[in-house]
DNA sequence: CACCCTCGATAAGCGGAGCTGATGGGGTAC
DNA sequence: GTACCCCATCAGCTCCGCTTATCGAGGGTG
């Protein structure tokens, strides 16, 4: 079967609308892109025209509606378009220049961090939606993301690329409580009862609100203060002075001090993490993906 | 920040070679894409050199590992290009031309039937994984897609285009057993016990197998006769002559002659079917929507 | 209010990318 | 051996896409 009769968007147009519409500005995207001003005004018009609807506002350079859209799109297809790239140039040279593992930062247990071999290893932590993109533009080899799972369902992770991914190990969700939170003294708590309560919002450190609301059940789980790092430290800190609760898994919950670790008994989820690689693994990473998954 | 150096692989070097591919002949490619065979030829060379790997060993024209790879990944991202220009296109300029609903085959329930306004809808019934697909590149309005789900769990789509989707319903799921099976006279049935049966093995008109394995636990579920069309009527036929056990919904599996419809009790997994569309939703495709999710 | 300065659109010109057509070499069938 | 068939390569031409240059519209500032 054919692949449709139109015309091809051209990526440099796309890349250049998405800077465009990032800077707000076409000569500074001009700049930052190396052309001329007049080029990347070309290119907005050549697509414009290609689309047969305006995508900017000019004075003051904004997004339309349609452009809006476009740019929806441009993310994973410019994100894909490199995926291939380095995935096929990767087999074809591979320099094994030293390995690099990208993690989130809960996903990196102590069962992970024991089995890293004693040198050679670069470990890079990064917010959970972009371990995915790391692996598959190779700007690292093997990737550990993490996330809340029914027990034995794998994690949804957004496919930029044909990857595989491998359980790593599954434990115990628990509810990170100051220790002088009136529900501290529990042995189990149902995620529901706790959906009036605030919570952190850390989606780079901790687990997004949203797959927290997904799993809870119900609405609310209104969000408390915000924390943009992916230092696990500081979050757990913070919900330890109490602003605001934290889902943790249980072995980074268990020794924060001034908190208590409460398991989740209900509904029935636990935090999994897995790894994600590419097909093509060689040398080390694929010693080091076989001790991590366990399969020895 | 920025999206990489590398030069973008051009769209068209990546149509054409999967279309060699496809055909194993650059000859053949070249007239199916009306170029010279001279200018498939360059195309090809310029992506193994960009790449800096050989894609296509000649005489005979096979994939090489690499090129393999690339086969992976052309596919969505054209796809994926596809799906862009249309969406923004369709956000431009939207004629009303008729709604078209596309529908996986046993995504089609009475309900969904009885929904359907008198005249307007033109019904197109696809694979699968088609679904999402054709919805994304405009083929379609909505698509119905069903699967496989734990209890109020969404299903998992292929994700080509930043869609929308909507629970339309969840139904038990039955095996469908010959009148004579031994099992038949079963009020439920447990699909691990189920695992070492001959299976029908439809991807396209009814639940691919591996879905079947993940849900069933272990291994096993080993195919029998294997049926590649998308009418349901076909399907259930074969089932009940003793070619093999299918997993269907209720209210498909409820009526069919010679065969009888088992309750599956473990896991609890439910037939689940959504509606999936674009943002940019209008009139007639807007009422049918809110029809069949039943939001009124 | 006049001035200028910035930003985006447009025109003209040029260089190179990419297509065609022709030719060559290696394989296979008869 | 001969006659294809298929893919690689080369030369030539065309047109696309970039740059330089200029213009018009806003928006500050004195």
């Amino acid at each position: 079967m054919g692949y449709g009769i139109l015309a091809d968007m051209d990526p440099h147009l796309l890349r250049t609308y998405v800077t465009v519409a990032r800077l707000s500005s076409f000569s500074e995207a001009a700049r930052t892109l190396g052309y001329t001003q007049s080029a990347v005004s070309q290119h907005i018009a050549a697509l414009e025209q290609d689309l047969g609807a305006p995508l900017l506002t000019r004075r003051p350079v904004v997004p339309t509606a349609a452009g809006e859209r476009l740019l929806e799109h441009a993310g994973p297809l410019l994100l894909r378009l490199d995926a291939a790239r380095a995935d096929v140039v990767r087999m074809a040279a591979a320099p094994e220049h030293g390995l690099t593992l990208a993690a989130a930062p809960t996903a990196l247990g102590p069962r992970a961090v024991a089995a890293l071999p004693a040198a050679g290893v670069t470990v890079r932590v990064l917010a959970r939606d972009g371990i995915p993109a790391a692996v598959a533009t190779g700007t690292a080899d093997l990737g550990l993301v993490d996330g809340l799972a029914a027990p034995s369902d794998p994690l949804r992770l957004p496919d930029v690329a044909p990857l595989t991914t491998h359980c790593v190990g599954e434990e115990p969700v628990c509810v990170l409580l100051p220790a002088a939170h009136p529900l501290a003294r529990r042995t189990g708590l149902r995620l529901a009862d706790l959906s009036a309560a605030r919570w952190l919002d850390a989606p780079d450190a901790g687990l997004p609100l949203d797959r927290l609301r997904a799993a809870g059940g119900g609405h609310g789980f209104r969000p408390a203060l915000r924390y943009e790092g992916t230092d696990v430290r500081v979050l757990t800190a913070l919900s330890a002075a109490g602003h605001g609760l934290t889902l943790l898994p249980r072995s980074v919950a268990a020794g924060v001090p001034g908190a208590v670790a409460v398991p989740v008994t209900e509904p029935r989820v636990v935090h999994r993490t897995e790894l994600v690689c590419t097909g093509a693994l060689r040398g080390t990473a694929a010693r080091l993906m076989e001790v991590l998954v366990g399969r020895k």
